[in-house]
DNA sequence: GTAGGAGATGTAAACATTTACATTTATCAT
DNA sequence: ATGATAAATGTAAATGTTTACATCTCCTAC
C-alpha cells in the first residue's frame, strides 16, 4: 500500500502538498496539482482516512443506535440519518439493542472508542446514566423518537401522550366502550407508556371506567399482536377495539382475530401507531397514528452536526403526528353495550 | 483526553505494559495490573480504537452496502452480519445503494478509505468493474444474494432461477395459463433477471407461449407493484395469476387488484417472493417463495470473517429456498381460458 | 532592477497506539 | 548464595496524516 510519502516522492514535492491537493486542491498550483495526482495514479495511492482521523481527532463517523433494524420505523429514521449524513461526506456505525439497556451501553462505550463525531440514538431510557454520562462529557448526541423537555439533550420525537389519546379518541367517538390497548413493554421504551398515558386519559375524560384487564404489554412483535389479540377477545366481555402501540401489535392483532373468526372491522376495530409503509395495504386498511419516521432521522442528523460544528444548545423538538383514518376503524353498532 | 501515556505515568509503568493490560492481561502481574486499571479510572482513560486501528492495521470493522434498508430483507440479512460480527466485535459500517451502480461504486470506495477490514455486498450488478478491482487488489469481500459460480469472489446466495421457476410451476399446476410476472426493473438487480428466466423456462416446459405483454419491470416498491397490477389487469385479456418477484411488489399487487374490483384470491392468484415476516399476516396469506435473509447475512459474515483471517478460497454457497404455499394462490377453475 | 507582498511549497512535530527486542526481575533447583 | 531460566516490564520505532510556521518563488508597481 502506497502512502502520502510515495506519492511525494515521485511528484518530487513533499507531503504537505500532497495533503493539499487532497484537502484543498484550490490552493496548490495546477501544475504541481497535476503532477500530484498523475503520481497518485501511478502509485494506485489509497487515501488512508483512519489516519487522518487519527490527526485531525475527527473521524467523520456517527453511530446510530436503534433497538431493532428490523422495526420498519427505526429502518426509516435509520435512512435518514444516513441520508443525511451522505451528504456530509459522514459515514454510519449502525447497531441494534434489541431493546435491552445493556447492549445500549455496550454500543456507546464501543462507538466512543471507534471516535465517532457524535452518536444519534433511540434509546430504551431516556432517563438512564447512559446519557448523563454523555451529557456530562460533552459527547455531541441526539435522541430520537424520545423527548425530555428542556433537558440538556437534543432531541426529536413525537408526543406519545397526544398519539395515544388520539388514537383512542378516534375509537371513543366511535362509540366503542370496551378499547383495549396492546402495548409494547413498558420496560422496552418509554414510547409505549406515555401512548398508554393518553389512552387512559382520555378514557378517564370520556368517563369510560378504566379496565386493567384491557391492558396487555408484550413483546413489540406481529407475534405479540397476534397472541394479545387471542387473549383478549377470549375474554368474557371482550373489547370491541384495540389501541396497538404499534403497526406490528396491529397486524398481528389483525391475523389473531380472523383466527378466532372475528370479522374486521365489523366485530373489532383497530387502530395502530407509526403508520409503517404497509399499514395503508393491510386489508382493511389500518387506521393508525403516523410519524414522520424519515423526516425524524433527517432532522436529527441536522441537529447532531449543528452541535458537532458549532457547539448550538440543546433543542427539543416535537414533531407533528396524525391520526390516518382508514378502513380498520368503524362506529360501534349501537346497541352493543351502551 | 487523557492517553495511554497518562495512564502510564500515573501508574508508574510504561505505555507498553498499559497496552499489555488492555490487550492481554493474563502476561502482567496482577499486582501492576491493578495499579494501571486503577489508573485508568483516575484518569477516566477512554480507549482509542482508531489509534490501534492506525498501528494494527486492522480496523475491527466491516462495510455492509445494500440497496436499501427498507426493504425487510436487507435489513434482515444485515441483521445477520449484525449480529455475526457482534460476536467477533466488530463493527458494521452501513450503506444504501438505492439500486444505483454509481452509488455502490462510491461506498465502496469510502468504506475502503475507512480502512474496513471487509465488506459484505449486496450488488447490482456481480459482473460490474468494481468487484473485479475488489478481487485484483485482495480486499476481502462477500456478496449476498448473488452467486457467480466458481468464479473468485466467495457469495452466498440462492438459485433465482429456481425460485422463479418454482413459482411459476406451482401457477401452472393450480390450472393457470396467463400468467404475467411483475418484476423488479433488471437494471437494478440481475436477481429479477434470473428470477425470470425461470419464469420464462417454466413456461415453456409446459407449452405455454410467452407474452412479452405479461411481463412488467418496475420498480421495487409497493406502489409499483400496485400500479403494475392494475396496468395488467386493464389488459385486453387479463392474466390469472401474478408472479412477483418480491413481497412488496406482491402486496401492492394485491392492492392494485383489490382496487379494481378483483377478488383475492378467486379472480386473481398471487405468488410472491422473499417471505418477509409480513407476507403470512396479510390476507389473503401471501404465498411466496422463502429465502433466509437472516442466515444468508450471518453465513456470510462467518465467510467474511475466515477470508479475513485465513484467506481460505473463494466459495459459493446455495442456500435452500423454498415454496411456501399459502392463502393468495388457488386452482384456475376450469372453463375459463383453458 | 528592486522592494514588497502574495501565493506556493517545504519542514517537522504531533497524534495514541502497538510491538520487536532488550532489559530487568522473580523463581527455583542446586 | 548462585546460576539458569522464565516471566514481567521497558525502550523506542513505526504507523499515515495534518498543520503551524517558515521559507521560497513569482509577480507587480515603481
Amino acid at each position: 500500500m502506497s502512502t502520502i510519502l510515495d506519492v511525494a516522492k515521485l511528484a518530487g514535492v513533499s507531503t504537505a502538498t500532497v495533503s493539499r491537493v487532497i484537502n484543498s486542491p484550490q490552493v496548490v498550483r495546477v501544475k504541481t496539482r497535476e503532477r500530484v495526482t498523475g503520481a497518485m495514479k501511478v502509485c494506485n495511492y489509497k487515501y488512508n482516512a483512519l489516519a487522518r482521523g487519527f490527526v485531525t481527532k475527527r473521524s467523520n463517523t456517527i453511530g446510530v443506535i436503534i433497538p431493532t433494524i428490523n422495526n420498519q420505523v427505526f429502518a426509516e429514521s435509520t435512512r435518514g440519518v444516513q441520508d443525511y449524513a451522505d451528504l456530509n461526506k459522514i459515514q454510519v456505525l449502525l447497531g441494534n439493542t434489541y431493546y435491552r439497556y445493556g447492549q445500549e451501553e455496550k454500543l456507546v462505550t464501543t462507538f466512543r472508542e471507534k471516535q465517532v463525531d457524535g452518536l444519534v440514538i433511540t434509546t430504551t431510557n431516556p432517563r438512564g446514566a447512559i446519557l448523563k454520562t454523555l451529557v456530562d462529557e460533552g459527547v455531541p448526541f441526539v435522541l430520537l423518537y424520545s423527548t425530555v423537555k428542556g433537558g440538556p439533550m437534543t432531541a426529536v420525537g413525537i408526543d406519545n401522550y397526544q398519539g395515544g389519546y388520539r388514537a383512542t379518541e378516534h375509537l371513543v367517538k366511535l362509540c366503542h366502550k370496551r378499547i383495549a390497548m396492546v402495548a409494547g413493554n413498558f420496560s422496552s421504551s418509554d414510547r409505549s407508556f406515555h401512548r398508554w398515558h393518553g389512552y387512559r386519559q382520555c378514557l378517564k375524560n370520556n368517563k369510560i371506567p378504566y379496565d386493567s384487564e384491557l391492558l396487555i404489554q408484550t413483546e413489540y412483535s406481529l407475534i405479540g399482536g397476534r397472541d394479545s389479540a387471542k387473549k383478549l377477545l377470549s375474554l368474557q366481555k371482550p373489547p370491541t377495539a384495540f389501541f396497538c402501540s404499534n403497526d406490528y401489535l396491529a397486524i398481528g392483532a389483525m391475523k389473531g382475530a380472523r383466527e378466532l373468526g372475528f370479522k374486521l372491522p365489523e366485530d373489532l376495530s383497530i387502530v395502530g401507531f407509526d403508520d409503517i409503509r404497509i399499514a395503508s395495504y393491510m386489508t382493511p386498511e389500518l387506521t393508525t397514528i403516523r410519524q414522520p419516521s424519515y423526516e425524524m432521522g433527517k432532522l436529527g442528523a441536522e441537529l447532531l452536526f449543528q452541535r458537532i460544528e458549532h457547539q448550538v444548545k440543546p433543542v427539543q423538538l416535537m414533531l407533528e403526528s396524525s391520526l390516518v383514518v382508514r378502513e380498520s376503524t368503524i362506529r360501534q353498532p349501537v346497541g352493543g353495550i351502551s
